[in-house]
DNA sequence: GACGTATTGTATAGTGCCATACAAGCGGGA
DNA sequence: TCCCGCTTGTATGGCACTATACAATACGTC
């Protein structure tokens, strides 16, 4: 939990340059890459609550970074899209996660970057109650 | 951070009964082992600020659990000292925790627990700016 | 001793999230 | 068709923390 608090703040750290938090630079990234989506789908991508998402998203737009379309199957939902600008920051946050990434994982093998993975998932499935 | 998010979810789960969330519940366990410290070491210990230490001792010293001692060497301090139904309370936090932990760690080797902390340390020192 | 610097605890404002409740809209069954 | 349960997005209130500023106190140096 310690590495996880040092390794969110680092993060927030980096992406300040951007004037966005680690939450905010993920939405935008995983609207780049997937594409229009709805935000309850978006908030389950980021493990947050809807109404995070929403308010996520309303900053997003207010900066001219999302637009959100109206689903023509669905008037409930909003289908959530990166503008030009948008895009542009998007590339942006993968460069600076890609050079975080490097920084973090100096000195640890492939291997050893999977038996850590492998572990923390073996972790997470102790969490959860009865899945089957 | 997912894996952290689970756990220190399920740790405020579990403390629950006990009416304490899980900074709440390491503030009394760490007073209840290490006796009376200022609440500047507290927050460092519980890894968040002294305002925030502050605000936890408040809330369990309005409980019974804790209470503030004047420093005689130092007037700007509190030391912080359990009280007896604080002590009792602390032992039923270390049993929730040791049974917690056994959940954590189903089918994962001691080798592997090692590992992993090491593993975890490893990518820590990577965020400390040169400490040499 | 006097002074500047550092540390302690507190107060205040701001942040990011959750939990809950709600209206609008969807879909299936009678 | 109507109704009931479910989902979607939003509004609201609360929580736990941070960052900052502050007064009181300690401490080292002259």
């Amino acid at each position: 939990m310690n590495t996880a608090n040092l390794i969110r703040h680092e993060y927030n750290v980096r992406f300040a340059e951007l004037d966005l938090n680690l939450s905010q630079a993920m939405m935008l990234a995983y609207v780049a890459e997937f594409g229009a989506e709805s935000q309850s789908r978006m908030a389950d991508r980021l493990g947050v609550g809807r109404a995070a998402a929403g308010n996520i998203v309303d900053v997003l737009e207010k900066r001219g970074l999302l637009e959100r379309l109206p689903d023509p199957d669905d008037r409930r939902v909003w289908l959530v899209q990166t503008t030009a600008d948008g895009k542009a920051v998007a590339e942006k946050i993968n460069e600076i996660d890609v050079i975080f990434r490097a920084d973090l994982r100096k000195g640890i093998s492939r291997r050893e970057r999977q038996e850590l993975t492998n572990l923390l998932l073996r972790v997470q499935q102790n969490l959860r109650p009865e899945t089957p």
